[in-house]
DNA sequence: TTCATTCCTTAACCTATGTTAATGCATATG
DNA sequence: CATATGCATTAACATAGGTTAAGGAATGAA
């Protein structure tokens, strides 16, 4: 992706002026990961925000040697340890690539130091907040109020085509439950229709 | 409460210049609720923060006549729709007092008003987002973790005192889980104990 | 006091999901 | 090619939790 298309991309989020583009521009650097490299492990600090362009990486927590899936990223979403990053505190939460891929990383610091003369930065992290946020509780209201079956066909359109693309236990593990129950649903509905 | 009080209280989450409370202290406004008002419905918009000085707040959602109760705030928290706060969007929670509540409030937009001449506000508005993005980050991860027991042994001590002043079916709701299954887990403890 | 309301508990039964274990099918590796 | 590894499926059984229904304690009103 071009800076110029990511510029138009982002701008649909809030307006940032050419002149601020200008200076953030020289912030963005390329990344990018292999199958199952982690992005940031559970325990650990970042420092940096991160656009994903290419590819799929989930965010989990562990306890007690389990892991749990909380939400997939994929291309045009914002992979960022938002926690950790805005209170400088570890992550903990653990993101990894599920498929190889490819980011744009940009320093937070750095990024801050442009909100005293491009106040349009300011406002577009708010609005990326106030997205996040808003996102977060309309998927909770979601889980909690459906049941499983309902939530696996949700996840088939919100992440159209994944589901072939990654294992089905990473889909479990979101969906709150084991593979062998989401192996049940999927039998169930391939015998309804 | 106090203004002086309030002001020892709110430092310690960022700290508040005296010049900064000067202003902002102008902004505030007492607030009460009589038990089952609602301070927030569904589908309203807010333009005010919220902080409780005495009672129980809880948020819940609905969905097809069901009401799923999402948190409690007691005093000290913030019971306000942030989501419908800061995008300007129409609340997807509703607020209601359990018992007889005691507030300030102050508008939102008369408090971002004061960041442009004291920075320590946005600050401070910045450190409560974190906050609260974090608590909700680990009450999540431990509702989907454990069981309803662990969960219900947690409320306990997460809300000392609570359980016995407002009904038992708005903790069942809290836990996700029947009052039946929550009077089922009570009679199970009290046996083992 | 009596009656109604609210709410907690208990029982009986049912369903969704977890657990364990076996099977089979890919794909990768020697 | 032969074997190992990873993953999805299926079956059999166990358990947490939902549903319906009945009864009883507390509270408030007539």
């Amino acid at each position: 992706m071009d800076a110029q298309k990511l510029h138009i991309s982002l701008n649909q989020i809030s307006p940032i002026t050419d002149e601020a583009w200008e200076e953030f521009e020289q912030l963005l650097e390329p990344a990018s990961l292999d199958r199952n490299d982690h992005l940031i492990r559970v325990g650990e600090r970042t420092h940096f925000c991160y656009l994903l362009t290419e590819g799929v990486i989930r965010v989990y927590y562990s306890k007690e040697g389990n892991e749990y899936n909380k939400t997939f990223f994929v291309p045009g979403m914002f992979p960022t340890a938002l926690t950790s990053l805005l209170s400088e505190s570890p992550s903990q939460l653990s993101f990894q690539a599920l498929l190889p891929c490819q980011l744009i990383k940009f320093s937070y610091q750095k990024f801050r130091n442009l909100f005293a003369t491009n106040r349009c930065l300011e406002t577009f992290l708010l609005r990326v907040l106030e997205g996040e946020w808003i996102k977060k509780e309309k998927h909770d209201i979601q889980m909690v109020t459906n049941d499983a079956t309902t939530n696996y066909m949700i996840f088939r359109e919100t992440y159209p085509g994944l589901e072939n693309k990654i294992p089905q236990y990473h889909i479990a593990s979101y969906l709150g439950i084991t593979p062998i129950q989401l192996s049940r649903i999927r039998a169930q509905l391939t015998k309804k229709s």
